[in-house]
DNA sequence: AATCACCGTGAACGCGCGTTTACAATTCTA
DNA sequence: TAGAATTGTAAACGCGCGTTCACGGTGATT
């Protein structure tokens, strides 16, 4: 079933069936009616691939999470699934507004290629790209061929001043805030000795959250102690040896803030596997606010990141940007909130 | 940057060049060298539109959920984020042979038609469909039309029953098996007095898991009080109301077998604010072995869903029947498994 | 009645690539 | 050496649809 089909059996050009689908006004309505009968009855739907041939948008975007995890063949194993209520929010939001969603994995460097493929090859309107920032020059180039996109996760910095011009959303939380917000909570509850448990340096919120736990201490004339800055990754593994380590060898904090929740529940249970009680013996935040964050006991105080806005915020100003011929870059950083549990209280 | 350059840059035709992409035999060594060379230097890639215009494959498959959830604008919510692992691991798969991955969410029952849309407009080279039997007509359709799909949490009887012949991959775990293994871990125990908290019976892992429940607890001569029977619907506030009401009203099981951890969760905690002690006073099993269910105290002890290796059977067996011309209807069931942690004990 | 402006419509071309066909160039057979 | 078999290549057509352009028809104006 083409529209040629449709224009013979309507009794009209093929033409005409064309422009009734794509809603040119120079047609009568009872020749769009007498049209749209005919396609309504043999539900018939335009072959995607001509239509973009011909110059029409693909309503397609992409969605690409570059990853530094490994890619496993493990049976079962709980990836970091951090973005995947991104993931689905991006989804839903796109298909609420008739638009496909391609989403794309990259893990190696010689995949960043894909992100400008998806453009180029695939004709995607537009793309949502959760980086390392260490794509930042394929995104450059993607830019800088005109096509649109939102990115998530990246210093606004570096990308003004990597990309002058073209149609593009920086969308972040402010993790800075976030941050000031939980130290200034552990300050009034009396703390004054706080250790951190930072993320990887070489991703934005990573570096944005560790700053500003530098910054907020300073201001308030608090300097920790050497040993209470502990270097997590991110990851669960590696902040429990972190935890391990100082609780082994070092004076503890009275409160320690952890760069994300994955973190903050691994310390919990180190801690707690070395019989001390939190939050009596010492005080635990997390960031993020993921799911089992509300679930373990006691439930961690954290920093809930608007993940589900920021999604919608990226397809929403993808969307705009489609239809917008120029435009430049802006910036987004949606409020991050603090979320009060039971993870602190006052330092013995 | 289109063939034509392409052939120009290389002093050959672009019949030629096609020929090299395609990988034909009769190219000489030296002319498929000098075209590849410069098909490198520029990076050049065929355009996706015009080649499935001229017959080819798209190297895409639709992923499906169709999911029985409303669709929120909420902030910042928990949505039933049970298939994102499966998500992901059918994205990273597909992507690892090449493949790209169109992800769809379908809400109401009018969208169903998305997934015919998808095969005809699109072109999709077959489809994974995460569904709730409901929109079986539409999957008999497309299996009609000869389009290769996997599909998940399917009753196989309905399947056979309603699709003749096609490519077809029915993909399911042992949920019966599951069930039969707790419920006898618990027997195990010293348990007789077993309760269930049973999931949506119009799905067919809800179904099978109740049923199983009670053939095991038949089996074994054991039959539960009525109002140890519990409508949980899969959903954590569901099953917070019938554990609530049967704290308040009735006679206690021994132990509470939930329907999947959510349930579970949710049983615990109000169990919990009642002042009884999980597994002391009650023994609570869950089923999914979601990331939550090893966080919590008491962690649950439940039935592992092999999630990952079903996405990668899905994509696997799609791969396969896209290959292939003519098919027919394979079963899947893979294994579950126990994972006993700490919220069971005897009984007291 | 003749001219003009306007509107609806169909024919024709192009989008980029796969594939068939025909033809030229080369090698092989008698 | 003439003819046949084989090989490499280019030209031409088709995939399904959007869009331009030119044509014919209508009603209004002079």
């Amino acid at each position: 079933m083409k529209s040629e089909d449709i224009a013979r059996l309507a009794g009209v050009s093929r033409s005409t069936v064309s422009r009734v689908i794509n809603n040119y006004k120079n047609v009568p309505e009872e020749t769009r009616k007498k049209v749209m009968e005919v396609i309504e009855r043999y539900h018939f739907h335009p072959n995607n691939s001509a239509r973009v041939l011909a110059g029409k948008k693909t309503d397609t975007i992409g969605l690409f999470i570059v990853s530094i995890a490994e890619r496993t063949n493990e049976n079962h194993i709980y990836r970091n699934n951090y973005f995947s209520p991104f993931v689905d929010a991006v989804i839903d939001r796109a298909n609420a507004n008739g638009i496909y969603v391609l989403v794309n994995s990259i893990y190696t460097v010689k995949d960043y290629e894909k992100i400008k493929q998806a453009f180029v090859e695939r004709r995607i309107d537009a793309g949502i790209i959760v980086g390392t920032e260490k794509e930042i020059d394929v995104i450059a180039d993607v830019a800088a061929m005109g096509y649109p996109f939102s990115v998530i996760d990246y210093s606004s910095e570096k990308i003004l001043q990597r990309i002058k011009k073209g149609r593009v959303a920086v969308i972040n939380c402010t993790d800075d805030e976030g941050i000031r917000k939980v130290i200034e909570y552990l300050i009034s509850l009396g703390h004054r000795d706080i250790g951190i448990l930072s993320g990887r340096m070489n991703t934005y919120s990573g570096r944005v959250r560790y700053e500003a736990y530098r910054e907020v201490l300073d201001e308030y004339g608090f300097s920790p102690m050497e040993e209470w800055v502990l270097k997590g990754e991110f990851i669960k593994k590696t902040a429990a040896q972190e935890v391990l380590k100082l609780v082994n060898h070092g004076k503890l904090p009275t409160a320690l803030v952890c760069c994300n929740d994955d973190m903050a529940l691994s310390a919990i249970e180190v801690l707690q596997n070395s019989r001390l009680n939190i939050p009596e013996d010492i005080s635990i935040t997390g960031f993020d606010d993921i799911m089992p964050a509300s679930l373990v006991k006691p439930a961690l105080t954290t920093v809930r990141v608007p993940l589900y806005s920021m999604a919608q915020k990226a397809v929403d100003e993808v969307l705009r940007m489609i239809g917008a011929t120029s435009g430049n870059i802006n910036i987004f950083n949606l409020e991050t909130e603090l979320v009060v549990r039971d993870s602190c209280a006052g330092p013995h």
